[in-house]
DNA sequence: TATGAATGAGTATTCATTCAT
DNA sequence: AATGAATGAATACTCATTCAT
């Protein structure tokens, strides 16, 4: 058989990559970090143990990808929120919080089990610090064009708000009045 | 000679338990529950494995007695704070969390970090989910005293803040603005 | 207080050990020798392990005192059962067997389980054969009276049969026809 | 380099396992099953521990493995010394029996000692309870054409003495007159 | 004589990682 | 690029035995 071109080779490695992050963003978002193993994560995706260290050099880095991936893809579609009516920005993102964690809890579930190994995964901390202060930052100019006297102080407030509703619907799940929570924020700061 | 009567075993004993449990807090706040094994514990306490066994069955009735610990504490400090003037209970709620994310926020970590692992720690989730109703009952009562519309939503808003500012201080720590925030909650909140 | 006699020390040390080896043939004989630990030993015994260990230097020496006892005890029965008439004899014999089957399998099981360890006990294998040697020469002195032609073979016969109705009787307890056994050999030998 | 092929893993694969299976049979035969570890086991199969448990799920399971083992093998052969004369059959496994006490009396310890432990091997017990039924079966036809009277009282006679002369030449090794037994046990039976 | 707190070597089992093919 | 057999260090936990009182 002639050998694989670059081309194919390149097109194959992707693919694997791809397989080998699905399958632990599946596993280590429902399961925890230490509960999945190696193992489980090469099963799942279909590979052997041998290649996912083809791909990642260890367990941690396999993660490291992970986060930082699931970092990226939620800064690309909360650009696509803001608008030029302040309000109509501010409610595209708690409509979009809500939604986030009624469909994808486990996205959340990942990034705070992983902030709290902070000796293990040192860089989530540094992300994590950036993210907030563009957060923080973004809230600010749209809470000052809405005319809130300190918007720096708000904008923290509706930041740490978020991650609090998030951790509170992580802990109690389906007890947790998420819809309620929506509706008067909404209220609150939308009318 | 006599054997030890039962009060020195008693004294002896209780000085273990504490040795242990100092040992286990210190090392599971700070690096988690499972990167902290029983070998870890019993050699930071001083004593040898086995006699972690005799004081505690498995390493999760360890963790049990440390977190009913870590909540009863709480509970007692919480209780003193409320007076008759709805204003001073709020205010006093606020600068007792900001003081106890300074001076203990391994507490913080301790709990959350447990709470998430809900199949292995289901007694904790159950108590977070009890403290989390009697903390927003309170809120309510006292935001209704000082004239709130949707009390409810505004206690469930603060309870939410709380935790979030938290788990951002756990996450960003020196570089959260502690104090700025207090500043701001007491401003907006008791004046 | 006055200081206790020799006479009572005697006594004292008596009883314990009594109770000890009590507490340790009752759990060996029905959890096993490894599936007993001394702990269990000494609170079935109601004394502490340091005292278990003023009596019996080793687990090994309790366990070897227990087993010599059984064997004595075992030895004065059957002097008893020995009478003029040696058909009378073997019936005595082979009825005393099955009510001890039935009565006490512990017994039977606490020696078998011991001899199988014979790296361990090998002290039991030494009074096995001699004992097996005293009853193969009791068995053929009564069936040479009977008029067997080959009494040592019919005893050696007899004596094995014993106990592999013994171990038996052990395996499939409650289906070993143990009744109809008895009658067959009462009937084939007796009559 | 392309990856070993299943074919070339199978024969690995049956190689280490056939290396445990053995080294776990002499060891646990001999010592028993608590005295055996699994640390000596790798070891005297010369691989690591953790291969062990890509075999074999548990110590548990490995010794399942080597009972089953066992059986088939002692099945094989005794479907072999059955003819159409009834006391060539009774011949034939009487000097079976003797041969197989003669070469591989840990056959035997084995199988007595995992019977006794009926809680944690309870599918021994069940095997040995089928077998049982089976050999009283097979023994009572030919006794019965032999024309003994009760052939079913002499089959679960015989049965029985058969396990007595294991473990009496378990317990007494080589002073048991194994060699006597057979003589007189052909002599009574065969003639 | 008697106690029970303390030890430490031992147990079965897991799992990230390596490496021959 | 890919495989999976093999490793070894680590894990939670047990228990016979010692020893200060």
């Amino acid at each position: 058989m002639s050998p694989r071109t670059p081309i194919q080779n390149t097109a194959i490695r992707k693919e694997s990559r791809r397989k080998i992050m699905d399958a632990a963003f599946l596993l280590v978002a429902s399961n925890g970090y230490e509960a999945t193993s190696i193992a489980m994560i090469a099963k799942e995706a279909g590979v052997s143990k041998g290649l996912l260290y083809n791909y990642f050099s260890s367990k941690e880095e396999l993660i490291k990808a992970l986060v930082l991936e699931a970092f990226d893809g939620g800064d690309k579609i909360a650009n696509n929120l803001i608008s030029e009516d302040p309000r109509e920005s501010l409610r595209n993102l708690i409509i979009w919080f809500f939604n986030e964690m009624r469909e994808h809890p486990e996205h959340w579930r990942l990034i705070t089990e992983l902030t709290l190994k902070i000796e293990k995964f040192e860089f989530v901390h540094d992300i994590v610090a950036t993210k907030m202060v563009q957060y923080v930052t973004l809230l600010e100019s749209i809470l000052s064009k809405l005319g809130y006297d300190d918007a720096l102080g708000e904008a923290r407030l509706l930041t740490a708000l978020f991650d609090g509703i998030g951790i509170h619907a992580l802990m109690i799940r389906e007890d947790y009045p998420l819809d309620a929570m929506e509706r008067f924020l909404t209220n609150k700061y939308c009318n």
